[in-house]
RNA sequence: GUGGGUGUAGCUCAGUAGUUAGAGCGCCUGCCUGUGGAGCAGGAAGCCGGGGGUGCAAAUCCCCUCACUCACCCCA
């Protein structure tokens, strides 16, 4: 027979299937990401994947190009999620009857960006926030950071390096030199300085603003996070006051922080930061809010490699052959069995299939085990249980191939 | 938004103008009528990204276009 049209099979640019080898290590990670989240007492919160546009416009600055945003059917503009911290914001000015103060919530959910894609930057991606909203001392931004580095500890890193700042401390530089400084690490001062003037500044003006800069000195509020940090029990070499990291979100207004990985080339793993007056633009009410947004697929591809992620290609333990059609209902009897004891098991689904293809197939679906029953198992009411990985076989009673299976 | 690279079999790629376009891996069949991986033998699978141009002749040269990818900007 003969198609007419085949559609070509894609993904859009920037978004991405995860194949079930790969699915089974994402999902790996967000189990462990969320277990430390609710470890330090955060709830989940879910909100939608589209907004109305102008619940984002105006409070991300710079990135504000990249949103996601159309006309829906209703001819309403409406933007995809573009951050999770928007939209705690959004809900904590929208439910105030709800919602008891102070807020802990984590979220783990899709953020889109409309961004040329690149090695680790896609244009669809996992993010997995967290925040406090509600209060404003530094013991918030603390516990944050705290347990920013927390899940990079229990995801089994050796080490972390987490630099802090206080945007506050940068009361007297103009904004736009702020983005420049944020690049003096990466490129020295030469290059800022080149820019700095480039902006409209003099070369001495420029020069009196780095000196500035490095010069700084932890305020009370990040004294108050560092006694915390070394109370929690964190090394000192873990995290360290760098006054030339500012970050680029104009909702920063006081402490941020960037967690990297030594050895993991592609760049911070985790940024955040205390946002003072984000609810305010929903609210009359000014709510402070801290926390940060962990980025999940950088994670992966540090955890990736330092060889931190399970490498099985499926869940299934055990694959029930069937060794003939009039044997077929004898091996659905033992696929129930055996998850009645909560094995996963599959039955082969094609009764047709010759035994070796059936072998054939768990092996190349890495399957640990395929139990097998023909007739010499039947009358001896046995089962036999050949493990792949060592290629040995046994033919046992039913209850010993759980015990087995179980161990 | 700016700049570079690449588009040939399902995948990774070779093939710079001259019969019918190749390899490795993968896939299918058999050797093997109660057993996977290894080996051997055979097989299926390509409008050489698309359009136009030059030539007797184009996967190969020229122009346009699209897609993917990397880097910059910015971010996670």
């Amino acid at each position: 027979m003969k198609k007419n049209k085949i559609i070509k099979p894609q993904t859009l640019k920037g978004f991405r299937d995860f194949l079930p080898e790969e699915a089974i290590k994402r999902q790996y990670l967000e189990d462990k990401i969320r277990r430390v989240f609710e470890l330090y007492g955060y709830d989940p919160l879910e909100t939608p994947a589209l907004e109305y546009l102008e619940t984002f416009k105006g409070q991300i600055g710079e990135g504000e190009k990249l949103f996601y945003k159309f006309k829906d059917q209703g001819d309403r503009w409406v933007a995809l999620r573009y951050d999770q911290t928007v939209p705690v914001c959004r809900v904590v000015a929208q439910y105030p009857d709800k919602i008891t103060l102070p807020f802990k919530r984590y979220q783990i959910q899709l953020t889109w960006r409309a961004e040329k894609p690149q090695k680790g930057r896609y244009r669809e991606f996992f993010q997995c926030d967290a925040d406090i909203l509600g209060v404003a001392g530094p013991e918030a931004d603390a516990e944050v950071i705290a347990l920013s580095m927390d899940i990079y500890k229990y995801l089994g890193f050796k080490e972390v390096k987490v630099s802090i700042n206080d945007r506050s401390l940068f009361k007297d530089i103009p904004y736009s030199l702020i983005v420049s400084i944020d690049k003096l690490k990466k490129f020295g001062q030469e290059k800022v300085i080149k820019e700095i003037i480039q902006k409209g500044f003099t070369e001495k003006e420029a020069k009196k603003y780095l000196e500035k800069v490095i010069s700084l000195k932890p305020n009370k509020t990040l004294k108050a996070i560092f006694a915390y940090l070394k109370a929690a029990g964190f090394p000192d070499s873990w995290y360290q006051f760098e006054p030339t990291l500012v970050r680029g979100f104009s909702y920063s207004t006081g402490p941020i922080w960037e967690v990297e990985i030594p050895g993991f080339k592609t760049g911070s793993v985790l940024g955040g930061e205390r946002y003072d007056k984000l609810v305010g633009t929903f609210s009359k009410k000014d709510i402070p809010g801290t926390g940060f947004g962990l980025g999940f697929d950088r994670t992966l591809e540090a955890m990736e490699q330092f060889g931190l992620l399970p490498t099985k290609k499926t869940n299934t333990k055990v694959l029930v052959s069937i060794f003939s059609p009039e044997y077929f209902e004898k091996s659905i009897k033992l696929t129930l069995l055996l998850r009645k004891n909560k094995i996963n098991t599959e039955l082969y689904p094609d009764p047709e299939i010759r035994l070796d293809k059936q072998l054939k197939y768990a092996d190349k679906k890495n399957i640990p085990f395929v139990a097998i029953l023909g007739p010499d198992e039947i009358k001896n009411e046995t089962i036999t249980l050949k493990n792949l990985k060592t290629s040995k076989q046994q033919t046992i009673f039913q209850n010993k191939a759980i015990r087995k299976l179980t161990a």
